[in-house]
RNA sequence: UCGGCGGUAGCUCAGUGGUAGAGCGAUCGGCUGUUAACCGAUUGGUCGUAGGUUCGAAUCCUACCCGCCGAGCCA
């Protein structure tokens, strides 16, 4: 059931464009219509050699002698060459092409041809082309822009090679985690967004009032809630926005980003590191049967990713990690928690992402499970990704005793009214259970190789920028 | 919050006390296979803001604003 616009004159243009509703004796009254409903995508044209088509696209680049112009035109599935000899059109059409400026929406009539010279080996020999609309004095040119330019026009960077690419990275990435779970028979489970207070007390919260009477916090973990989850469904995981009130300002971090929490019942340590090694590397194995031609794009070498989907990353200790830390010239006490430069060293170790676990309890959040006879370290793992891009997953097997779990609450002096509710959990067929968190935004920084997290989601929200 | 770097044409930058520059873009013209095409011409400025030093400031000094990178925190 799709919303039809209202009988305006806008509305009727737009309906002229975008198809509306099912009824096709209704939107299909124009000769236009039927032209853009039989249209092409631009990467189906390999398949379609020999064949006259029509793509409806925006030309991202001209250009042109007196006899011949060549238009670069996208559509959003892949980019193509449109060539355009003088004499295949009259004058006039052959003038007004000439005439294009950068992001001209148009429909493009040709014939698909192979064709060595062009990027791709294929290209369009158009007999006909016709604007739909101009490009109007577009601001982004095929030059050098600076990250502050191109941050104040999102809106329209997202069209561009680069966006592009990561977009359908970020795409496959996405669809790559729902099938990954529902293969497995994980339910999804959508925790909700306001909180009544922090899932670990350390980080800073961002605040909504509730009409001044009372005030709740914008989510920075679904964990505690997909831990009731699990325990009602045996397997759940979450895949949502997460908002993180730090005044952080480096390429490894957002006010909001989105993050995926898988949380297993009977589920122990070993396991739980097991099904993030699973999760990585298929994702990886997905990127790379699907978005070869995006990686090639982004320059992205895509032995980073083959070594991934192998699986096979590497452990190490929590002590072991501090003494190749130390090898390296940066000393730290047992007990300190590894710092940016500590993640890089040790992520750099290996050729795919290497995972950490024995812990001390005092660096990690208070509803880890002590390791077996040893109260001094818990059942956690990070997962640290090669090149610097830091920590992709944290997580841990959950205390399920019901008396420790107040303890601990108690210990970190948290608010136990707020946590009633989960330490319920722990009353009633308490069970073993692990999970782990996943940033979005890490994994896909890490397999396109972007320089910064702002560059593989839509629209980046940051400490400086909350538009577009 | 702290530390480092930066703000000059639409964009990317050069210019460190003496007439404000280049490349690209845009506009006009030329060119039948271009790949960020090429050739010629034209166009282009509140040098972040305010104050100060100086005969003279984009340049030196002070304050402020904005941004980038990093630290802490974390995904």
């Amino acid at each position: 059931m799709r919303w039809c616009p209202a009988s305006t004159p806008a509305a009727r243009a737009r309906r002229s464009i975008r198809r509306c509703g099912s009824g096709r004796g209704r939107t299909g009254r124009t000769g236009r219509l039927r032209r853009m409903d039989a249209a092409t995508r631009i990467s189906d044209l390999p398949g379609a050699i020999g064949r006259t088509v029509t793509v409806h696209g925006w030309l991202t680049h001209l250009r042109s002698s007196g006899k011949i112009a060549f238009l670069q035109v996208r559509d959003g599935t892949g980019f193509v060459q449109a060539v355009l000899p003088a004499n295949a059109v009259d004058e006039a059409t052959f003038a007004a092409a000439r005439a294009f400026d950068q992001e001209s929406a148009l429909v493009l009539v040709g014939e698909v041809v192979a064709d060595a010279r062009a990027k791709g080996g294929v290209e369009l020999r158009l007999s006909g082309v016709e604007r739909i609309a101009p490009g109007g004095a577009y601001p982004i040119t095929p030059k050098e822009h600076g990250v502050e330019f191109l941050a104040e026009r999102r809106h329209l960077h997202l069209r561009h090679r680069g966006p592009w690419a990561i977009m359908r990275v970020r795409d496959t990435v996405i669809r790559g985690v729902h099938d990954f779970f529902a293969e497995r028979g994980f339910l999804r489970f959508d925790a909700p967004f306001f909180m009544p207070t922090a899932v670990e007390g350390t980080t800073n919260l961002f605040e909504i009032d509730l009409f001044g009477e009372d005030s709740a916090y914008l989510s920075q973990s679904g964990q505690l809630y997909a831990e009731a989850g699990a325990l009602a469904y045996g397997a759940v995981y979450t895949f949502g926005p997460t908002f993180r009130a730090e005044k952080s300002k480096t390429r490894r971090h957002l006010l909001e980003f989105w993050m995926i929490e898988p949380e297993v019942a009977w589920l122990e340590h070993e396991g739980n590191m097991a099904l993030m090694e699973e999760l990585v590397a298929y994702l990886a194995r997905r990127v790379l049967d699907e978005r070869r031609d995006e990686l090639a794009a982004l320059d992205r070498d895509p032995r980073v990713l083959e070594a991934t989907a192998e699986g096979g990353f590497p452990r190490l200790s929590y002590d072991r990690a501090l003494e190749l830390v130390a090898e390296r010239g940066e000393r730290l006490e047992w007990g300190d928690d590894f710092g940016a430069p500590h993640e890089t060293i040790l992520g750099d170790l290996h050729d795919r992402p290497v995972l950490i676990d024995g812990w001390p309890t005092e660096t990690k959040a208070f509803y880890m499970e002590p390791l077996d006879g040893d109260p001094t370290r818990v059942k956690a793992a990070d997962l640290i990704a090669p090149e610097g891009y830091g920590e992709l997953i944290g997580g841990s097997q959950r205390i399920h005793d019901l008396e420790l779990l107040e303890r601990r609450i108690a210990e970190h002096g948290l608010p136990r009214e707020a946590f009633e509710w989960y330490v319920d959990l722990r009353r009633h067929g308490s069970v073993p259970h692990s999970g782990f968190g996943m940033g979005l935004e890490r994994l896909l920084a890490w397999f396109t190789g972007a320089k910064h997290l702002r560059e593989v989601i839509p629209f980046p929200r940051m400490l400086t920028r909350l538009t577009p």
